[in-house]
DNA sequence: TTCCCTTGTAGTGTTTCTCACCACAATAGG
DNA sequence: CCTATTGTGGTGAGAAACACTACAAGGGAA
């Protein structure tokens, strides 16, 4: 532990894998103005230890354990708003990045990355930017090509009309469409419209993309 | 890169995240008679060390980006019928580690577990035994008692080949049927068996029944 | 108030997918 | 040794998705 420790950027460390947290300890600590102040398994430990602590920044595994990652970071937002979190997901899918900038966090970056990249991200998100990882942001960038997607992308399902908001979210329970239409009593040409606008407003190009994004939406949802 | 190359126990690495191979790399190193004598991200880089460098030792994710890791065990043996391979995974899914086993891995670890448990699953392969980690053990017995998420699901799900495993995971993550053909490289018409005989496995009678089952088996393991 | 855009609903015709069988070689299990 | 399972593909009929088109009702902008 340095001794020059006021001065120095404190970061807690959140992930259940100790093969990745060790290799995180290494690459900060041996920054000269960074220090790890803690390391938690899942979610009681990290509130425990932001209490403790009051670190500057958060490096959070999504998927832990127990509890989801998301829950997480909200919980931190509330006890120590100005903590910046820097997420670190196994999953590339960009519906998580969406989510997690959303309730909060400053920064997303997948375990695929080098950890050069996550150096990067941590320096980005302390110098008060928003960190998305490369194959992340291609995909928002790919999307916002459509016409109806701007800047703000993150609110993109809060442009579905009520029915294609309901339609979505059978779609992601796994229905099909013969039996959202039974469900809501709709020819199946109706539904197959809302398909059709569902995807255009979300810039889905095929009915997998589309699937998967209903399946992530409902995930969420669930909490 | 230690001069006494030829009498010390060479070990490949295949994982696809950085973090991880970079701590595994050291824990490797630092002992005095293993040496890590490639690294690999994926399946086609995995194929090609197995051949130019001949390790005495694999360790492999599970989880690659695109799901082959069993696939990848079986490769591997055929190739080089005296490998002994670690199996890392970031589940602890008893049903990984039976197949894991099945196939020819000596030993299956999950990446919750502390590293000086890594290293003892890699001294206890390489002394011929076979490793398996606490909470896979535990599962066994969890699983003729316990109750909690229905065990039939789960026992049923275990019945599914390896292929039909891999095919019904994709499902859940809400890929098409072409999308699946294309990850592994295999005729639309295969994977079409395969959803045909998952459906009967599992006593499914259509495809949102699959592909809802599917959902929920995927959200299940993600927690 | 007029006009355009969105929403809710559905039809037509073409392409793509699913499904119920079949096939066959290689293992695994008994 | 024999049978069931697994991994891989094929055929043809029927179902579903897709790309358009249509049209009335409502909501704002001009």
């Amino acid at each position: 532990m340095n001794t020059n420790t006021n001065t120095m950027t404190r970061i807690l460390i959140v992930d259940d894998h100790p093969l990745v947290r060790e290799r995180l300890v290494e690459l900060i600590d041996r920054e000269p103005d960074l220090e790890v102040c803690g390391e938690a398994e899942d979610r009681h430990e990290a509130l425990e230890l932001i209490d403790s602590t009051r670190p500057d920044m958060a490096i959070i595994d999504l998927t832990l354990k127990s509890s989801l990652g998301i829950e997480l970071i909200k919980d931190l937002q509330v006890r120590q708003p100005e903590l910046l979190i820097l997420v670190v997901s196994m999953q590339d899918e960009m519906i998580y990045a969406e989510r997690c900038i959303r309730v909060g966090a400053r920064g997303f970056i997948t375990k695929q990355q080098a950890s050069r990249h996550v150096m990067q991200a941590i320096r980005k998100v302390l110098a008060g930017e928003i960190y998305l990882s490369e194959s992340v942001a291609n995909q928002v960038v790919s999307r916002s090509v459509g016409r109806h997607a701007g800047p703000d992308f993150i609110l993109s399902i809060s442009m579905l009309a009520d029915r294609e908001l309901q339609v979505f979210e059978l779609i992601g329970k796994g229905h099909s469409t013969r039996h959202i239409a039974d469900l809501l009593i709709l020819d199946v040409k109706t539904i197959e419209t809302y398909r059709a606008r569902i995807k255009e407003k979300l810039a889905l190009k095929d009915s997998s993309e589309l699937l998967q994004r209903a399946i992530a939406w409902v995930h969420h949802k669930a909490g």
